[in-house]
DNA sequence: GATACTATTATGTCTGCACATAATAGCGCC
DNA sequence: GGCGCTATTATGTGCAGACATAATAGTATC
């Protein structure tokens, strides 16, 4: 009886689950769903676009809707601090900077990032700790033309969560995948060397410059977790 | 000159981006910020609402809207069929069955999916191929109550493929995680027993019944990627 | 038959208005 | 001061109508 965008989200979802609107086929127009409901276009349209955005459906101008062949599941992860993840979890968060120099980034890093290929950039290496145990070991490139003069003092804060602080709202892109501790990572996290870890990798920038390059490697039993 | 909704998106993101407005401050109203871009408010409505299901704005009725104080970033991941992830890089897919029994799940696969203790599941493992090699192990425990009688044919669609075309648009989590090659995994996938391996599990449920828990095994160097 | 223009059509967006809803702020009362 | 009711207020949603836009389908032309 209320016929709200959101019941008439349910009810298409509904048409869509139980095959009334085949994967793949064309289902009515929005004037159409508006009559049928008794409704405005404009809330048929809220309802649509909801769905379009989650994956179900494909619209085009003229074409028309149709339900998505083969649906892309779309996976929402939230990336807190990683004081905050820490804390979520009731443990107590610290952190120690361990290296801190300026030097010429690895190729890689460098075009992954799109800097000129002669800039010197900070890299910093941070140990972020969970109840004193190692949780996160963060090895970062960071272009020193976002920093403010003075700069921060890194071992106060933590870069991660300066920047997040200071620079958010920037774009990037993120990556993750597994990989053997190397001899480095095996040391400072405190396991086996090879053991297999998991790695993210970030890439972020600016409006007009690049920010930050960053390699987090996990704790062994760290798990990225999602709710679709 | 248009001010669309988008264009009042973009010129809020920029006002929080140069500290206009700072972190974790109140915005104006939307009633305000109609008047000084000249449009109805419906539209303010539609930009500051895109930024809030972006993350970047908390809103809260009658309170306002502040500019959230601690961003979370949110990642959007997209998960397709396997096959498309396959063709996606220019391979060409392929699929093995290598097992399909009945048998009672063990204890953890069973509590996450809440089925009930004694129920036995259907067991499938499958390999999948990009280009002949080994490319994904999927182990899943499916949900007998959900397949139609009778049962389709395992080894002629995968199981993958068959549950999104035919059970899509449930809803369910993913997780992923780094973990040292099983023997079972190693002799499959063609790699050194220990070796790090990225793990993807997904537990599924439809609109009443759990319907399948997998877990995916990952060839090495195997990266889940997202755009921001 | 191939190509270029035009009409049609479904979605995309905007406006101006209205009412609903949730949560705060203020008031009165004890 | 402390409690509870009420008024106010910002957001959430809805409607009807309008124009914009993109893409198809059809038509005219060569």
């Amino acid at each position: 009886m209320p016929n709200g965008w959101e019941d008439i989200r349910a009810e298409v979802l509904r048409r869509i689950r139980v095959r009334d609107w085949p994967l793949g086929a064309m289902i009515p127009t929005e004037a159409a769903l508006a009559a049928e409901f008794g409704c405005a276009r404009a809330t048929v349209n809220r309802a649509l676009r909801e769905l379009a955005a989650a994956g179900v459906l494909e619209r085009r101008r003229k074409a028309g809707t149709r339900v998505a062949a083969l649906p892309v599941r779309r996976a929402t992860l939230e990336i807190p601090v990683i004081r905050q993840e820490v804390a979520a979890r009731g443990q107590t968060y610290g952190f120690r900077l361990l290296e801190q120099t300026t030097a010429l980034p690895p190729v890689p890093v460098a075009s992954r990032l799109g800097v000129a290929a002669g800039l010197r950039m900070i890299y910093l290496e941070t140990l972020h700790l969970a109840d004193g145990q190692p949780f996160v070991f963060e090895a970062r490139w960071l272009n020193p033309a976002v920093l403010p003069q003075p700069a921060p003092d890194f071992a106060m804060i933590s870069a991660n969560e300066w920047l997040v602080a200071n620079l958010s709202y920037a774009t990037g892109d993120i990556a993750f995948f597994a990989c053997p501790a190397s001899n480095r990572e095996a040391a400072v996290m405190g396991v086996a060397p090879g053991s297999a870890l998991l790695i993210t990798e970030r890439s972020t920038w600016g409006p007009q410059d690049p920010i930050t390059f960053v390699r987090l490697t996990h704790a062994p039993g760290y798990r990225v977790q999602t709710v679709v």
